[in-house]
RNA sequence: GGUGCGGUAGCUCAGUCGGUAGAGCAAAGGACUGAAAAUCCUUGUGUCGCCGGUUCGAUUCCGGCCCACACCA
């Protein structure tokens, strides 16, 4: 019998979480996190992580898994559930793969193009730059050192300016040219489940959940990690704006408004990047039978046509 | 009651020396291969508070009224 991962995906709070654990405890299986915060053991509440109930009920990788303090992106999470995923293949012929992060869900479909890693040195030293001389002095430099990325890319995003930026300097090569886009072939079959709410049902389930966040301590959860709300994994919604209110910037209430409306935001992006992806089958998310029903007849018929 | 300041896009406001108006945010849509809960792109017609007056033409000038805020009584 061929290897299957079945992946649940969808907005935040669309009610991922109590699909993936129904759909591993109907398999006996384990669950990969595909969710790019949830990994991070020093941040719970405000990333809705699976209660420690939950997490009981069936094996998870990929929460409480790393630190803040280490780098995680999108390759290092290819490396990791691969790894994890043969772990689990080792005893199973199916896992779930459940989680809000469309980058990472295609870096385990369908691989990451292999790249020279970037010294830490330079990569702070393009930050840096980017800091001090500002989104011209990026441009002017990503210009100068790969004009291949500069009349290709997004001129006007500095991440991925910084990105080419520091790979040509360590490298010497534009970026571009590693960037194949190809499709890996994965030894294992994938069934893509999607979850999805009508707008209005959605935003009302964000707005209690944000709700319940800071009746269960968001507030003093983001002031314990204030002195690293600059780390790129606190670049996250929830704790942004609690920041902003303990810097000044604006009232709790406002802040608790400004994280119901930009995890709205968040959710309507997740929905263009799944939207996009046509192998996914859409479900809602109360229903449970049809989407375990819908499982086991991909599993078979994936198989049959070997 | 008097004086002052304002009433322009869902919100905060800019502007039109008279020729029916534009930013930011929101919203909607989209992009996306090492920060992805990140980052970026596209989309702006609205009785310019109401009623009159002047004018070829008023959101813009004038008068009255209504509403909000501030101060004085």
């Amino acid at each position: 019998m061929n290897k299957t991962v079945i992946v649940i995906a969808g907005p935040t709070a669309v009610g991922k979480t109590a699909v993936a654990i129904q759909l591993a405890q109907h398999f006996q299986t384990s669950i990969i996190s595909a969710d790019s915060r949830q990994c991070f053991r020093e941040l719970n509440i405000g990333v809705a992580k699976p209660s420690p109930d939950e997490l009981d009920l069936v094996p998870h990788y990929f929460i409480d898994s790393h630190s803040i303090l280490e780098p995680v992106d999108a390759a290092v999470y290819e490396q990791y559930a691969l790894e994890k995923l043969h772990t689990i293949f080792s005893s199973n012929n199916i896992a779930i793969l459940t989680g809000g992060t469309g980058l990472y869900i295609k870096a385990l479909c369908e691989g990451l193009d292999q790249m020279p890693a970037i010294p830490p040195a330079t990569r702070q030293e393009v930050r840096d730059g980017f800091y001090s001389f500002g989104m011209e002095w990026l441009q002017q430099q990503v210009e100068l050192l790969d004009p291949v990325y500069f009349h290709s890319g997004e001129i006007q995003n500095p991440h991925r300016l910084m990105r080419a930026l520091e790979f040509v300097k360590a490298t010497g090569e534009s970026i571009k040219t590693y960037q194949k886009g190809k499709p890996e072939h994965r030894p294992f079959n994938i069934v893509k489940i999607g979850l999805q709410l009508p707008r209005e049902i959605l935003n009302e389930r964000i707005n209690l959940r944000v709700d319940a966040m800071v009746r269960d301590g968001l507030v003093a959860e983001a002031r314990s990690l204030i002195a690293c709300q600059h780390l790129p994994a606190l670049q996250t919604v929830g704790y942004r704006e609690i920041f902003d209110h303990f810097n000044g910037l604006s009232s709790l209430d406002a802040a608790i408004e400004f994280i119901k409306r930009n995890t709205r935001q968040y959710a309507k992006r997740q929905m263009t990047w799944f939207k996009k992806d046509t192998a996914f089958s859409w479900f809602n998310p109360g229903d449970n039978a049809a989407v375990v029903t819908f499982a086991e007849q991909e599993i078979l018929s994936k198989n049959t046509s070997y």
